[in-house]
RNA sequence: GCGCGGUUAGCUCAGCUGGUAGAGCAUCUGCUUGACGUGCAGGAGGUCACAGGUUCGAGUCCUGUACCGCGCACCA
């Protein structure tokens, strides 16, 4: 709209639009907010998307949905700041970086530390603008200047305050336990981290002899290559099968080992032939066996999941010797000829063997769950760890609370359950990660004296021994430990920064159900406990965009949609229209094509509207709006139902619902203000009358300007580009202020009078729709009725859309019916001399119809009334509007019952 | 095993505190209406999964069942 009127295209075109305007906010700087005590602060932080990735149709959702919340905050004239920034997300750079060194024949190790650090950052600052220019591609409105990276010097400097304070509080310790191991990415991850696969596995019955009875135990396996590392076998001390066997020992098979039989709870009497063999070092579950009856703990696994050698037995036998090794450390074991094999390939080999020496009864075959990391979907090892960890208990307590109390609430609220039973059921947490890219721990071990040192800066001597001799411990954090930080860490904390006292806590955050554990929690534990509020006050859940099947969307399925391709064909207004329209909080929806087009229809047709209100102002046009005596029913009409939309938006909108709110908008604009205001106004701008054609040309303006606010939080760039394009508009539409229902103008009375009129008016073209009279047949017609106000006021419409040619108006028609087809509505009955142009079987036949649709609904409301109970309990208002409702549908029969009888 | 969600028009989905079922797409019938055919007008299409209950009144609240999906736990 920027051009002259002649050149304006008949079709929105979002490429040459979207950038121009986006630049202009950029340059004109309204993104950034300034504190400003005399407003209210809105906040909102952005999840922060990883920084090598790519937007992908969840990200376009979840920005969206918090640009819609700014952009209406900002409106109502708060101080509405939007944090973005993004997440150095260790594990999935690193296995990047890893990949593309290996392409040219590199190792980690080759390069060392600081070298790999390199080529890490030098690959964050290639790929890390690429998101962030996604982003701004969508339309949103972010405080650029306050950018962030969770691996920035502010971020890094609440990370090391965080793990200190803790440290010194207990509430982080070291220590070996059972950990989720990786072996591809080589390193621990957290509970939360593992994903559950079904796999296809066998159950291994074995057998092993008893010691004492020379009996045959048989217990099930589906590991049997860590066999090799059992240190018990368990049974349950109430199974009396085998009661007799307590305190005895069996020999383990291979190794001709003798280990203890030991009764203990986890073996279940119900399953298998209950017994259990009890590897501790390799399984979870024995792992707590193991500790309750002080068994050794037998390694057999290499942490790149190779059976044990030699060599590895000598290194942590060396340790033990050095004193070094802690009490918690398992003993390795030298496997011997299955040293260095693989745990498939051990597997075999052992199974062969054992089959061999008669060890082996069965082989079942079993489909069961197993754990895989979240980045490569390999089957973790569950291995005995040296690690750091966060102790869960005292901080799960106050984050429970918060929520119960409501300081924090969930929309929809179903996910507060999903919260608690997360937070109260997490173990501790295991922030340890081997890897190089993230923060590092900050923790230092002394060569000489074995003194564990974490502080913010590197000791010089050992506080203990005064030995200089200190080594940093080479781990990194886990990427949620900074971005647990991050809705205060990007605010200033843990300096006392304006920013924080005025913007923190945040109100809103919205992200995806499928990191309420891994981040959500982590956020409001790590909110109470280091700035003693929780962080956000509301979490807005949405659910996963999948594809037109209903699929997850997935790189390997390929099924993939690209926003950024979307956006190119049809427009970022279009495709965030299409990602808020018809979705719910916390439900997932289907992405597909259709909707986009519907969507980018939408901005066209209100562009053309556009045009049309701009093709029709004179030169010299002076907005504003009109003295109330000069509007007619039609304005009151079309105001009214503004402040109404105005009214139940601003609503939704404060209720989380975005999606009605957007729906809303755009019935507003289609179909009030474009399929009825704007043709009713071509007749009073061509009537030559200049003080009407300037009426409503004053109120499309104001209509158009108020419902291009209504939409900007939706359809950000057609909005500005219009708004500009308005008389006297200001230089942008974002810092315009939210239409307030409140102070917008209604005429209920008037308004009432021209729906009864439209009544009429449908009606009229049903009925010709349905007699198929072409519109270029216009007839006279007579009008009955007993709202004759609605009428006259609107007779020029009459003209217009129910054909008219001339218009009588009575209170009751008396003359012949001959000929004439009958228009019924509750309030009217119209008489239209167009029997000569229909069929009269035709018309008697639907005549019938509609008599039937009619007494169909006289009779539900009349049985709704005949019940006393009714009439006693329901509110008198229902009561009053079902008996009027009733009395026009009576009406109307009558009406209808005559014409029939005319036709006869 | 525990928990959660879904089941509404051919398809995809809305439906807030219970008051005569909605949209988009698809479909059918008209329309050279000077903003828009990416449009306009009109129509057809639903016993709101099933069974009970509460209520004057249930798509909406309660109980149960079935099927689909998800989360957590277990998995020797």
């Amino acid at each position: 709209m920027a051009e002259t009127e002649k050149t304006l295209a008949k079709q929105y075109d979002p490429k040459g639009t979207e950038d121009r305007v986006y630049q202009n906010w950029c340059d004109k700087g309204y993104f950034h907010t300034q504190i400003d005590r005399s407003k209210r602060p809105f906040t909102i932080v952005m999840p922060p998307p990883n920084v090598t990735g790519q937007l992908h149709m969840g990200h376009a959702m979840d920005e969206t949905w918090q640009d819609i919340l700014i952009r209406y905050k900002r409106m109502q004239g708060y101080a509405a700041l939007w944090v973005p920034g993004t997440d150095h997300a260790s594990i999935a750079t690193e296995a990047k970086v890893v990949a593309q060194m290996k392409e040219e024949g590199l190792t980690k190790e080759m390069l060392g530390r600081d070298g790999f650090l390199e080529r890490a950052w030098a690959w964050k600052n290639k790929y890390g603008n690429r998101i962030v220019s996604q982003l701004k591609k969508l339309g949103c409105s972010c405080d650029w200047q306050r950018e962030r990276f969770t691996m920035d010097e502010g971020c890094s400097k609440a990370v090391l305050d965080v793990f200190v304070n803790l440290y010194n509080q207990g509430l982080i310790y070291r220590g070996s336990r059972m950990v989720n191991w990786c072996p591809h990415c080589n390193t621990s991850i957290s509970d939360a981290e593992v994903e559950y696969e079904e796999k296809e596995g066998s159950f291994w019955h074995l057998l092993y002899k008893v010691k004492e009875t020379g009996e045959m135990l048989e217990l099930a396996t589906t590991r049997p290559e860590t066999m090799l590392g059992d240190t018990a076998v368990a049974i349950n001390t109430d199974d009396p099968r085998y009661k007799h066997l307590h305190g005895c020992h069996v020999i383990l098979p291979l190794l001709n080992k003798e280990i203890p039989i030991v009764c203990d709870e986890h073996a279940d009497m119900e399953k298998g032939t209950g017994v259990v063999k009890i590897t501790p070092a390799h399984d979870p579950n024995d792992f707590e066996v193991g500790k309750r009856h002080n068994l050794p703990m037998v390694r057999v696994l290499t942490y790149d999941g190779r059976m044990t050698g030699p060599a590895d037995k000598a290194e942590a036998d060396a340790l033990r010797a050095s004193g070094r090794a802690s009490a918690d450390e398992p003993e390795v074991l030298d496997c011997g000829k299955y040293a260095g094999m693989t745990a498939m390939e051990a597997r075999k080999a052992i199974l062969a063997d054992l089959a061999e020496g008669g060890y082996l009864k069965e082989t079942e075959p079993l489909t069961h769950e197993v754990g895989t990391c979240y980045r490569c979907h390999t089957v973790i090892e569950p291995m005995i760890s040296k690690q750091w960890f966060v102790k869960m208990d005292p901080l799960a307590g106050p984050a429970i609370e918060a929520v119960e109390k409501g300081d924090i609430k969930f929309v929809p609220e179903r996910f507060t359950k999903n919260y608690i039973n997360w937070m109260k059921g997490s173990r501790d947490w295991c922030i340890s990660r081997q890897l190089w890219w993230g923060h590092r721990i900050p923790a230092w071990y002394c060569a000489d004296c074995g003194e564990t040192i974490v502080a913010k800066e590197a000791p010089a001597v050992c506080p203990k021994c005064g030995s200089t001799h200190l080594d940093q411990d080479p781990d990194t954090l886990d990427t949620w430990f900074s971005s647990a930080l991050w809705p205060f860490s990007t605010l200033g904390w843990p300096d006392k920064t304006e920013d924080l006292d005025f913007f923190y806590p945040t109100n809103a955050l919205v992200t995806g159900y499928d990191i309420i554990g891994f981040w959500v929690s982590r956020m409001i534990f790590s909110g109470l406990a280091y700035t003693g509020k929780a962080p956000f006050n509301t979490v807005l859940i949405h659910g996963l965009v999948r594809d037109s099947q209903g699929r997850k969307m997935s790189k390997s399925l390929g099924n993939g949609i690209d926003p950024l391709e979307v956006i190119d064909q049809y427009g970022a207004d279009a495709l965030r229209m299409t990602l808020v329209v018809g979705s719910t909080a916390g439900n997932d929806m289907r992405y597909s094509e259709e909707k986009v087009t519907a969507s980018r229809n939408f901005a066209n047709k209100l562009w053309n509207a556009s045009r049309f209100v701009q093709m029709n102002l004179p030169e010299g046009f002076q907005p504003g709006m009109p003295d109330e005596s000069l509007l007619d029913m039609s304005d009151k009409w079309v105001l009214s139902e503004l402040a109404n939309v105005a009214a139940e938006v601003t609503a939704n909108l404060d209720k989380y619902e975005l999606g009605l709110a957007a729906d809303k908008v755009e019935k507003f604009i289609w179909e009030i203000y474009c399929d009825w205001y704007i043709e009713i106004c071509k007749s009073r701008l061509n009537s030559g009358d200049e003080t009407q054609a300037d009426t409503a040309r004053k109120v499309l303006v104001y209509v158009l300007d108020n419902a291009l606010r209504l939409l900007h939080p939706f359809m950000p760039f057609i909005t500005e580009e219009i708004y500009q394009a308005l008389p006297g508009s200001a230089e942008t539409i974002m810092t315009q202020s939210w239409p307030d229902a409140s102070s917008l103008p209604t005429w209920p009375e008037e308004s009432a009078d021209f729906e009864t009129m439209m009544a009429y008016i449908k009606a009229v073209r049903a009925t010709r729709s349905d007699m198929n009279v072409p519109p270029s047949k216009k007839t006279s017609m007579i009008i009955e009725t007993s709202a004759p106000a609605a009428f006259e006021k609107g007779s020029v419409y009459l003209a217009r859309f129910a054909f008219a040619t001339d218009v009588t108006l009575t209170p009751k028609y008396e003359g012949s019916t001959e000929g004439m087809v009958t228009v019924v509505t509750p309030a009217a009955r119209g008489f239209i001399p167009m029997m000569e142009l229909i069929d009269r079987e035709k018309e008697l036949a639907r005549l019938q119809k509609e008599l039937a649709k009619n007494e169909k609904e006289v009779a539900m409301f009349s049985k709704q009334l005949d019940n006393p109970r009714f009439v006693e309990k329901a509110p008198a208002a229902l009561v009053e509007e079902t008996r009027s409702k009733l009395a026009a549908a009576q009406e109307k029969h009558k009406g209808i019952l005559q014409s029939i009888a005319a036709l006869s």
